[in-house]
DNA sequence: AAGACGAAAGTGGTTGA
DNA sequence: TCAACAACTTTCGTCTT
């Protein structure tokens, strides 16, 4: 969360390379799509890039000492927490002495109890291949750290709610990371979480109401907005589209003509309305292509939204 | 010829008895 | 557990540009 937030302070940067379409060198870094876009046209010039770098900003000196840490940062998608202790099995002290027979003792049953507590019992096990589940998924979806931070909690949750007995680990990993997706507002549909694991949409959608459910968490209502976001990024439409499909949105929100409806299909008639609008125009096939739903259902939405909001598309 | 339109039948999932 | 139901898809013929 925090991270997104200074990001946005200055989005745009110098990359060093030039835009090969206009020849301009400001890009903006998107992480929702981990690509690297040209601000003034939108080429991407760079996909799957990675986070790197701290997570924290510091303004001056004093600042940076007290954020400053030793170790790696704690994350949740480590098993342990990523916060571990090894203990050596020598038997020599920091100086390489031997040990006494006394301390040899108490570090050998030090060596005992850290094996014990580590990964030794059936839930601790679950938790790590689920975990490594995750970040793998989550890789492949080309999803931000914080999504797989909120997925690793959520499935955290579940697991302390014995919500996994009956489950398969798997189901329920891609359910908690579909529920991250939502929860952060980041676009994506059940069908790409079943593409990326070996669970059917069906049992991910099962796993996931049941999660809502038995966690009782608030998940916010899929928002078309992050779809139309997505939509005029994949059709490389101009921003102004974008806004223009986002007031469609929103005036057909306050006609209540979003309620009952698939949130993919009132999205994608919006671009395709504000496409036409905008001498852009993308045929019904394309946006319903990469919405993954039908012309059909783009036309019913799109009769909709024209008739009721009284939009008149010039010819 | 390609795109848009619409009717009709079919599909998968939710709901409520 | 089952039927009713709404949303969406598939298919296909027709109209428009």
């Amino acid at each position: 969360m925090n991270d997104n937030e200074n990001k946005s302070a200055d989005p745009t940067q110098q990359v060093g390379k030039k835009c090969p379409e206009c020849g301009r060198e400001r890009f903006i870094k998107d992480y929702e799509t981990a690509e690297v876009v040209c601000i003034s046209c939108g080429f991407v010039i760079e996909e799957k890039i990675e986070d790197t770098g701290p997570e924290w900003r510091a303004f001056d000196e004093e600042q940076r000492k007290k954020r400053i840490r030793v170790g790696s940062p704690m994350t949740y998608t480590i098993h342990d927490k990523g916060l571990s202790t090894m203990i050596d099995w020598r038997d020599k002290d920091t100086y390489g002495k031997k040990l006494s027979p006394g301390q040899r003792a108490q570090v050998y049953r030090l060596r005992k109890w850290q094996r014990r507590s580590r990964v030794s019992d059936a839930t601790e096990r679950n938790l790590a291949f689920a975990l490594s589940e995750l970040s793998k998924i989550s890789a492949a979806l080309n999803l931000p750290k914080n999504i797989l931070e909120t997925a690793s909690v959520i499935y955290r949750k579940a697991v302390k709610k014995r919500l996994i007995r009956g489950r398969s680990i798997q189901g329920v990993t891609a359910a908690a990371l579909y529920m991250a997706c939502r929860q952060c507002g980041v676009a994506r549909t059940l069908d790409e979480m079943a593409q990326f694991t070996s669970v059917s949409r069906k049992e991910i959608g099962r796993a996931y109401r049941f999660m809502v459910r038995e966690l009782n968490a608030q998940i916010p209502q899929s928002n078309p907005s992050y779809y139309i976001n997505r939509f005029s990024n994949q059709l490389v439409l101009v921003g102004s589209i974008e806004t223009i499909a986002m007031n469609v949105l929103k005036s057909a929100k306050v006609l209540q003509l979003t309620s009952g409806r698939g949130p993919l299909g009132i999205a994608a008639a919006a671009t395709y309305i504000a496409s036409t609008l905008g001498n852009e125009k993308r045929t019904q096939r394309e946006i319903a292509e990469q919405a993954n739903i039908t012309e059909v259902t783009i036309r019913n939405r799109y009769k909709e939204l024209i008739e009721k909001l009284e939009i008149v598309v010039k010819l």
